[in-house]
DNA sequence: TATGATGTGTACTGATCTGTACACCTTTTA
DNA sequence: TAAAAGGTGTACAGATCAGTACACATCATA
């Protein structure tokens, strides 16, 4: 299998196991959804749960990558890009198919501490986290651990509630609490 | 079997799930860890699915009746009270086997909207939104709608945070945020 | 003791799970 | 053209899935 059939692959299992599941998702189905013969998946992947980290670890990194330049495009200073994370985030919740987020998701399938996939999506939060943090620090936070764990409470929390209630206003709700905690710190 | 036998059945069956995911839980393990045969299962609930909403409805009764006693004893006014919900928040992450919350895990493993499932998840988190916004009114907030979205975004946040990361500071960190919105409302 | 009713456990079904064996087909090299 | 090499698809293995059939134990009534 090509490099590019190998990262269409991935793709195309991600938005199966983050629309149906992981354990919901076996390997026949993802055969079936993405053309690709098991034994081609098997020859990349030695099991599921490689196929699973390989996939999380793009998704980690793409959506970094997306995250940073996001924000960076709807906001010039640190300040005001503390605050356009949750433009960002709106525009997440929307999406047609949103259905919360795939490293939520996989520490709920995965719960414990010290599984591969549970410590990955850990990982990956840790990621953002730190991304945030230097937000805060840029802008002159002064405590910007603090600002940064606080931020991403209220982004968590609006992604899980903008699963369970639909997207309407919840980053708006955060936003405004987010505002209010940078303004706290900044203002 | 017996109302006690089945409510036995229930709560054993929802830790197992709880711990270890719906999906990954089969019904031969409910055998195992119960004691209780298959057939008795089968007997009061048709399906797997009948027995899931069975021990999520119990749990929803249990912990809204659990969080508004807890917060009632922790303090007086339903200014405090509101604040008090961080601690028995705390109390929750503390708790030594924690591992998010079931019906965030619940809406994780059953994505869709319209399955019962999932909208009994939804449904539990309105009853809580209801009450954190008994008590926003009752406290005199200029938006109680709003503020009680927002602390619920800050429990919802810290609750995946906690078993991400561990429980350590989540519950202090909410708690700070939750100050400093309910004091924008009420200071 | 005999009989009917109820509750329980064992053993099974067909489907589906992860992972594998192996034949086939295409491409490359001679 | 011939053979080697490597990717691909089908068919399968053993385990486990949700759910069922049925024999057995227990108990109340006669």
């Amino acid at each position: 299998m090509s490099a590019s059939k190998r990262d269409e692959l991935i793709d195309k299992a991600l938005a199966v196991f983050y629309r149906d599941g992981f354990h919901a998702t076996g390997m026949d189905k993802l055969v079936a959804e993405t053309g690709i013969s098991k034994t081609s998946m098997y020859k990349h992947f030695r099991t599921k749960e490689e196929l699973i980290l390989a996939a999380l670890q793009i998704r980690s990194e793409k959506f970094c990558s997306w995250l940073s330049r996001r924000t960076e495009e709807l906001a010039e200073t640190p300040h005001d890009r503390l605050l356009a994370l949750f433009d960002a985030l709106d525009e997440l919740l929307q999406q047609k198919d949103f259905k919360s987020c795939v490293f939520i998701k996989a520490a709920s399938e995965y719960p414990d501490s010290g599984h591969p996939i549970h410590d990955f999506s850990a990982q990956h939060k840790r990621l953002l986290l730190g991304y945030v943090h230097g937000l805060a620090e840029q802008a002159g936070a002064p405590d910007p651990d603090r600002l940064a764990r606080q931020l991403l409470l209220l982004t968590e929390g609006a992604i899980v509630t903008a699963h369970l209630h639909g997207p309407v206003g919840v980053a708006a709700d955060a936003s405004a609490a987010a505002g209010c905690l940078i303004d706290a710190q900044l203002g």
